[in-house]
DNA sequence: ATTAGCACTTGAAGCTCAAGAGTGCTAATG
DNA sequence: CATTAGCACTCTTGAGCTTCAAGTGCTAAT
């Protein structure tokens, strides 16, 4: 019937309201919510009746539903879905909040690498879910020079300048004695063949003919292109948790013996995650609510996360994983005021020289 | 009276097999033992009547508890301490088992750090309880060699040799143009300076003097300076967990959200962990049971560990970490053909140059 | 010295029952 | 005609109770 359908279509402000007061005290207290409860609420001046009228009705439409029948509504996916992206407002942090959030903004500047880690633990003091710290890594890295350096009789150092601010060094040890004139071959076959060359190109040919132009050196070029690729096989995204025994506070987990152990696994698989945070988009906010997620461990979670971008360069992503049941209000404000101010900072230090001491500006090659 | 001290003072081999095989069950079952129970044990050939007068004794003498009256009973820290002291006895390594662990010593030898990873990976496998992997960094850090590298008009790399086979490169950008002929200069007075001085003994006038002799390159001094501060306080031990998970599997903290809780703590804070393997023995292997471990949050766990030894000096450890109620056969026996192992794999790469290609004996500077 | 036998203790599991929370429906209301 | 008061109904939760099984300590017999 017409009355039906259009009943069941768009939701009404009062519907709203309702919904949104559902939701907020759901994710307050973790209890389903009832008509009662509701009456209190300052907004909504309706009868328990005409509420429970309207939360069949959304219950009917899928935002809500009831764990048993004489039970209040807990909120549906959809109903998280629908809240995050038109009903929630946004989170006035508080003072002490701040405080803690600039005081990590502006310390001392070290590694971004640092930064980024120390952003995620703030971020898991303050919105008490387990947070994540992710520091990309490129998957395309070009050499642009190289450097030998004398260490030894049987051993020198191998810097490779790569592009993606990157510098790996190794210490080599060979089973044959090497001296300076060797290594200057090395350096230079290396220099001429390999420079501007993405390394998953190199090809055989490459090889033989450094080879053949480092001479007597010749067998160290084994050695380096060794290096090269144990060099880019470590170049995998980097992923840290930080509150991980926060998710004991929350009932969904600590009752949940089986899930808490897949998110322990999850957490210490990495790749999953990693995978999910690489597909998200790199603009905005990204929120994966329970099956959002592919990951079937992931099923009655929720991931928030946004990635750090620096004149246009992805470097690195802060996020937290908590219950679906989450506070979505303060979580996303918090998280896009951190990546904010270190979108900021990452992109100064990456683009003007700071009028400070080096310290901003250095970037070292741990990995 | 006579007879009593004399029966509550040493064991008599009975009262050893009753303990030993107690303890034995319990730590397979995580139940509370019976007397009915032991009458199944093959080894003891006596009645539950004889066996529980047995374990009245053991209880009085402190080796057993119960949980309550109606029930059997579990071993008490001494108990355990006891059973792993003199009672156990070997266990012996499985086909599969064996197989697995060779897997790993055999495979391709990389990076230490990462074999030590990779071999507490391993023990959490095969044992089922969480696993530690430490890495130690030195605390005395000699400085050997500086060497600059010009990477463009306002970037330079610090190569820093020092003892301890660790080398540290860190990429400097700094504020004003550098050249070439400034590195020449900062290098030599690095050189000169600083060659041969542990890296806690650097004092204002060394610096100063540095800088005199800097001559034009003498800003530069101060960015280097903090480079190596910045360098040695990176120098802490890192300590991996593994199989966090698998603590799950056991009631001891499965059923104990407070306690599960303190161990996530725990070893998201590192600290105290290392700290006990730190003061641990490394000639032996170290078992702390329960209350013997100084740290609160560890009272009713059981740690073990062992340091692996490359020539005289320590290069890793790695151990379990578990309910007292521990299958300390074995994991003991486990852990010290790893670690036995590894040493000889660690000492024979210091040691001798490799009849292999140099993959056995290069050594990178990652953290 | 060992053991069979037995009374006793205690926790775990299951069962019932009342309380409480919340619902949906109906009829009354402004 | 939207709203609401009222009420019967459903379902979970927890307390109290009983029963059951496990295990003990003690005593008396072997």
């Amino acid at each position: 019937m017409s009355l039906d359908s259009e009943r069941l279509q768009k939701l009404t402000d009062r519907k709203k309201l309702i919904l949104k007061a559902v939701i907020e005290a759901h994710i307050e207290t973790g209890e389903p919510v009832g008509s009662k409860l509701l009456t209190t609420n300052k907004q909504i001046m309706l009868s328990s009746a005409t509420i429970r009228n309207e939360m069949a009705e959304l219950e009917e439409m899928g935002y809500l539903e009831q764990p048993h029948t004489s039970a209040g509504r807990i909120p549906s996916e959809k109903g998280y879905r629908f809240y995050v992206d038109t009903l929630m407002e946004d989170y006035q942090l508080t003072a002490s909040e701040l405080s803690l959030l600039n005081s990590l903004l502006s310390g001392r500047l070290s590694a971004m690498d640092k930064i980024v880690e120390k952003a995620s633990s703030v971020m898991a003091a303050l919105t008490n879910y387990t947070s994540l710290a992710i520091r990309p890594r490129p998957k395309k890295v070009v050499i642009l020079r190289f450097k030998t350096l004398l260490l030894g009789d049987y051993d020198f150092l191998l810097i490779m300048i790569t592009s993606s601010s990157v510098v790996n060094t190794k210490n080599i040890r060979t089973h044959q004695p090497v001296d300076a004139r060797q290594l200057e071959l090395l350096e230079a076959a290396l220099n001429r063949f390999m420079c501007g060359v993405d390394i998953n190109d190199i090809t055989l040919p490459m090889i033989m003919q450094m080879e053949i132009a480092a001479g007597r050196a010749a067998p160290l070029v084994n050695f380096v292109i060794k290096c090269v690729y144990d060099f880019v096989s470590e170049l995998n995204d980097e992923i840290d948790f930080d509150g991980v025994n926060r998710l004991l506070q929350y009932p969904e987990y600590s009752d949940d013996m089986e899930l808490l152990r897949d998110m322990l696994r999850l957490f210490e698989r990495k790749e999953d995650i990693i995978n999910i945070v690489a597909g998200g988009r790199r603009d905005a906010t990204n929120i994966y609510i329970g099956s959002e997620n592919r990951v079937d461990e992931m099923k009655s979670s929720t991931i928030v996360f946004k990635t750090i971008m620096a004149r246009g360069r992805p470097v690195g992503a802060i996020g937290v994983i908590g219950p679906c049941r989450m506070d979505y209000p303060k979580v996303v404000t918090t998280l896009e005021y951190l990546t904010g101010h270190l979108s900021d900072i990452a992109s100064e230090n990456v683009a003007a020289r700071l009028p400070l001491p080096g310290d901003g500006g250095t970037d070292n090659n741990e990995k």
